[in-house]
RNA sequence: GCGCCCAUAGCUCAGCCGGAUAGAGCAACGGAUUUCUAAUCCGUCGGUCGCAGGUUCGAGUCCUGCUGGGCGCGCCA
């Protein structure tokens, strides 16, 4: 389906042919809803180009312009912007074939690519922790979102179970290991004799030493140390699992940095072959002498000793996402501290002639109300188990407010469907560079940009279909007379507008925002038009809206990872 | 020292390619409930868009410099 936007825009790229002049602007969607729905500052550029009295060369459009099925004749206003303002009969013509539109007017892409998404990566022998939230729920959202819109999508976690951190862990196994404590809590368990072994090496050089042994010995292969690192890896995946259970995450691959031990001596030795790559204090390095702000920041591949370190990893990463799983498009989703690192990564994926699309894709920090970042009072990182658990509980408990007649087990569910998704939303709804501040409270109204309030504007269409004790078949027309029907409907037609925007720069803000804005709608909507107590074909219509509305709700958040409950 | 990110209402935040009088929510205050979930809606109050220059018809948005905060910068990942 076209949307409002594309439709109105082609008019304007007609109109620009024919009256003779070269394209230019756009029509966007009105910046304020006094101007109309829609409008174009294409007077203005051409205007400017040209030498021309803008709104003059605005009349000329307008005289070449054809949009009367849609709107109504455009307006000339303030410097020359031309406006649009949709006509009611064209809005429910619209509505009207959402209704019969499984993808609710969201167009597949014309461009579909093959896309490797990698986020979340959380570190085998560490807890999850409120630190792995924006990653894993901002590439999950990604991910739904760029196969809505028909990409093939591939989502990797890369599981950090590699690394020196595995000396000490083996040390702490084989010297501290307390085998009842290991059953009871293993991620703890393995935490403690990591963090004791690290306090000790601090201590006395002889157990650094045996920890690098202990390295050394499960780097080249050491059956038993080998046998240690896969229960490591093994405990520590059955805990991702449960958290993405109770997140509703889903992976395609899960290649952990172990996977490319091997390909690592290849990278390199190609590196250095092709002069990319020079020895330099004792290391393999790649510079990058010709871009000033990477001049004095080498890329180490290879460390003095021989070891490789994650820069070597990353570029076998590089390799296996392109010629393996024959991407042309990498999207890494991190924190913000790692840029400089996929700059370099990209740059030297660039320099060994691939042309595939990395995007790095940062975010934000998560901050406690104290405005540092999210920790226990102990200071340590909060265990994401906790905190998914804390959400649900608080769900619970105003669940159990508000409803307490409903039966235990689907207060349960409610419970789950609202805290998660308010955790998810309140991390979404926010542009995903800036640090967020956590707060229970916000996250968990019913007032304001909440999931919430999203989810309890769906329940309330579930509750006008359920009085309708009817099955709901949808009229052929509808007719939209009130202000509020207007305004919802209107809304309904830019969620096909909204979702690819999301792409252009990585927002699911803008989707949420949309969501908010929609809701809003509803709401006023709800409180202004009866719905089953009207007449028809008021009756008829607004059903059909609020079963869009709901329809939109449901698949909007869907995209972000979110759950709709039939009650709350 | 160098680099990246951030700075918008009392608080939490939107504002993508430069567009019209900078928007929400919370808080505060005032209204609305014989009702399909008031878990909501309507209204009022609230601004030197960190500071100073520059580019132009037009700057929260782009450029330069500064201030403040966060992060990073060869053998951790």
């Amino acid at each position: 389906m076209e949307t409002f936007q594309s439709i109105l825009g082609e008019s304007l790229s007609r109109a620009l042919a024919t009256a003779g002049v070269p394209a230019a602007g756009e029509v966007v969607p009105a910046t304020d809803a006094r101007f109309g729905d829609y409008q174009t500052n294409a007077a203005l550029i051409l205007a400017k180009q040209r030498g021309e009295n803008p709104r003059a060369l605005a009349q000329e459009i307008i005289d070449h312009l054809d949009v009367a099925e849609y709107a109504e004749q455009p307006t000339i206003a303030g410097a020359g912007f031309i406006n649009f303002k949709l006509t009611a009969v064209a809005i429910a013509r619209y509505a009207a074939r959402l209704l019969q539109d499984d993808r609710l007017g969201v167009a597949l892409t014309n461009n579909p690519r093959r896309i490797v998404i990698d986020f979340g990566s959380p570190n085998v022998a560490k807890p999850m922790h409120v630190g792995h939230i924006r990653s894993t729920v901002l590439g999950d959202a990604l991910a739904r979102i760029a196969t809505f819109l028909g990409h093939e999508v591939i989502r990797d976690n890369h599981i950090g179970d590699w690394g020196t951190q595995f000396g000490m862990v083996i040390y702490g196994w084989k010297n501290l290991l307390d085998r009842d404590a290991l059953e009871r809590e293993p991620i703890a368990e393995l935490v403690r004799i990591y963090k004791t072994t690290n306090e000790l090496g601090t201590a006395d050089p002889a157990v650094r030493e045996a920890c690098r042994q202990e390295l050394v010995r499960l780097q080249t292969g050491d059956p038993e140390n080998l046998r240690i690192w896969n229960e490591c890896v093994a405990l520590s995946m059955k805990e991702f699992e449960a958290a993405y259970q109770v997140l509703g995450i889903h992976y395609d691959i899960q290649r952990g940095e172990s996977f490319y031990n091997d390909r690592l001596p290849d990278v390199v030795r190609r590196l250095l072959d092709s002069g990319l790559a020079e020895r330099s204090e004792g290391a393999i390095c790649v510079f990058f002498r010709d871009i000033p702000d990477l001049a004095e920041r080498p890329c180490l591949i290879q460390k003095s000793d021989g070891g490789f370190n994650y820069a070597t990893t990353d570029i076998a990463t590089v390799d296996y996402r392109i010629k393996d799983l024959g991407a042309d498009t990498v999207w890494i989703v991190t924190g913000a501290p790692q840029l400089l690192h996929f700059r370099q990564i990209f740059e030297i994926a660039r320099r060994e002639g691939y042309t595939a699309d990395f995007r790095h894709i940062t975010h934000g920090s998560i901050l406690g109300e104290d405005r540092k970042l999210m920790k226990t009072r102990s200071g340590d990182n909060v265990p994401l188990g906790d905190l998914l658990r804390e959400a649900v509980a608080r769900a619970e408990k105003i669940v159990d407010e508000k409803n307490p007649e409903l039966p235990p087990e689907e207060k349960n569910a409610i419970a789950l469907t609202i805290g998660i998704g308010a955790v998810k939303y309140a991390d979404l709804s926010q542009y995903r560079m800036t640090d967020y501040i956590f707060s229970w409270d916000r996250m968990l109204s019913f007032q304001g940009n909440t999931a919430p309030y999203l989810q309890n504007a769906y329940v309330r269409i579930r509750s006008i279909f359920r009085k309708l004790g009817a099955e709901f078949t949808a009229p052929n027309e509808l007719v939209l007379t009130e202000p509020a029907e207007l305004n919802l409907a209107k809304r309904l037609a830019q969620f096909a507008e909204t979702v690819p925007q999301v792409l252009n720069d990585f927002r699911p803000n803008l989707l949420a925002n949309y969501l908010f804005e929609l809701a809003n709608a509803f709401h006023a909507f709800y409180e202004a038009c009866p719905v089953l107590k009207a007449d028809e074909p008021a009756r008829g219509t607004r059903l059909a809206l609020s079963e869009l509305t709901a329809r939109v709700l449901q698949r909007g958040l869907g995209l972000l990872g979110i759950r709709v409950p039939e009650k709350m």
